[in-house]
DNA sequence: CTGTTAGCGCATTCAA
DNA sequence: TTGAATGCGCTAACAG
């Protein structure tokens, strides 16, 4: 049937019509519902009384351009569809449900002229906030950021002075406990791995081969990144590609726990005893990590904290509360498990 | 610094601004961005000029209120953060990419009143389009879905008559030849293994159980299914009651491949041989059912595809190009891997 | 092909 | 505590 797909709008119930069954005003519905207080009790009980029969459903449109406030939060990833982001997804979804504000998500695909694009369109749009996982700390969007019309935070990695609000962890530090964790088991050879570069990966490298040269461990054959997609299948790939270049490797951190899986599925593969022959450290502390045989050791990142609490600043700094930090720094754990057990 | 979170607005530069600089109205301008067409070139192109040196971007809310139409597809899932959505949100991802249109995700969290809710609040936004992963066919979603103001794409499964459209594969097929599949390999005691339930994994469960039944092999004590999150960590937990209510089972055919993941972990464990003792199949084919060790036995359901595609759905039902199909049958591929490579 | 008029539904500002 | 007037920026409908 041709006249499917297009459907005649609704007839829609505005706050006029709600204002004229109650007799009053349609700027007194709109405050009886979004400052409550500033309506006499008795009033405003008559007027959500029509608000819930007359099933009223305001019109974010209009209230947007009304208020110059879309309720809208922008959040930009380099990699929405990553494993890894969906904890943090699952943080946001969660705190933004109590609140009357929306969630809109943009991938950026690494690339920061993507990010650019992507920032300038929400900023059409006057939202409420910004939560972005930076891809790089490209001048122009730094300078982007720093004209926002909105509070901006930024997520994951904490490091020198935030734009507006920064809430996460210290990569850096966290590459350096896990490569010193390796070293201190034992393992020498100690690779990494990871898919494409962004900024946080970066700084793990910095924090590995920190650790690494002062064992005097350090070898760039060691290091192994591809400009492809984060998978479990390239990890088995990397590892077979780092035991052709350097035969002698005995361990890997990975640059996140699902190419930390590729390489154990690998090991297990080739008949590669895990830890006793390799040592494997992931990053992230993804769900399976703690099941998969042998349970990997990994960096555990408060990721679903992270995603709740970016939302909380920015509530926080659009209410009329207490003001958010600036900074929060929540920390890692570094999680042992079997893929590193030895001694 | 307290000025920090709130910015002013910053000037916005409006289509009666550029309008005014090129001469015009502001109608032409407008004209030119979306209809091109309806502009004689020369002055298409003055307009342009303008627009970029001016840097105008368009005011989404203004133009919702104005064209009643907000320009977003809203897209709900009973669980949005589930690693078998992930695909479906590239594909969305990457078809809206050209478009104009936003997307705007809900989770419904398997509860038909959230659905509701949700769709309730979307329509009150003039969307360009819904995309739905129903929890259930609750009558009160199907009937508002009946009365949608826009094109409505039911994904995942298809089944019966589309309330607008639909594009997935047929979930009771599927789970049909997967269980022929692991009694063909001569398994017997084959278990259902899931999470929580909805339309789909109630199908799939038909599925199985006719097979089952049609073979004398149905048994009830060997179907498992927690009300929880689907997780590897759940597989796990689940093989472990299995194997204490019915040790003899001998093969488990999980909802998904996480659930099979954390099977063939616990299998690893516990030493049962894969597929000699016992025997997987998994859902969906996610990219590690590939590399695991051994490789897993799974259903591979198109599911960027069917994001993609549905996207391109409601842009060709809302354009005035060809009009879309009313149901797309994806079909599905049984992907036959170790897990169950017996004989 | 271009312009005029009008209004989408709400919230801000001011006044009572 | 309530209301009147006004405008947010854009586009539909019509006119020229």
């Amino acid at each position: 049937m041709g006249t499917r797909r297009r459907r005649q709008r609704q007839e829609r119930v505005t706050l006029l019509d709600v204002a004229t069954a109650a007799g009053v005003s349609s700027i007194t519905v709109s405050r009886a519902l979004r400052n409550p207080e500033k309506v006499s009790p008795a009033l405003r009980e008559t007027i959500m009384k029509f608000v819930e029969s007359m099933g009223y459903v305001p019109d974010f449109a209009a209230r947007a351009l009304a208020s110059q406030n879309s309720g809208i939060i922008g959040v930009l990833s380099p990699a929405l569809t990553n494993y890894s982001f969906i904890g943090i997804m699952r943080g946001i979804e969660d705190r933004v449900r109590s609140t009357d504000m929306r969630i809109q998500y943009a991938n950026t695909h690494f690339d920061p002229a993507d990010e650019i694009k992507q920032l300038r369109l929400f900023f059409a749009q006057n939202p409420s906030g910004i939560i972005i996982a930076g891809v790089e700390e490209h001048p122009d969007v730094l300078d982007l950021l720093h004209r926002a019309p909105c509070p901006v935070v930024q997520i994951m990695d904490i490091n020198g002075e935030p734009v507006d609000m920064s809430i996460g962890i210290n990569h850096r530090l966290a590459a350096e406990m896990a490569t010193a964790h390796l070293i201190e088991r034992g393992f020498r050879r100690i690779a990494l791995m990871g898919g494409r570069w962004d900024i946080r990966s970066r700084r793990r490298f910095d924090g590995y081969r920190a650790v690494m040269e002062k064992a005097g461990l350090y070898d760039p054959e060691l290091v192994f990144s591809l400009d492809a997609h984060t998978s479990v299948g390239l990890g088995g790939h990397l590892l077979e590609r780092l035991l052709r270049q350097a035969p002698d490797a005995d361990a890997a951190f990975c640059h996140n726990d699902d190419i930390a899986l590729g390489v154990l599925f690998e090991c297990q593969r080739r008949g590669i005893r895990l830890p006793a022959d390799f040592g494997i450290c992931g990053f992230n502390d993804l769900e399976y990590a703690n099941v998969s045989t042998p349970s990997l050791t990994t960096v555990r990142v408060p990721r679903y904290e992270i995603g709740y609490r970016a939302v909380d600043m920015i509530v926080r700094a659009s209410g009329n509360g207490t003001q958010p930090e600036a900074q929060i720094d929540l920390g890692f754990h570094l999680v042992e498990r079997e893929t590193t057990a030895r001694y």
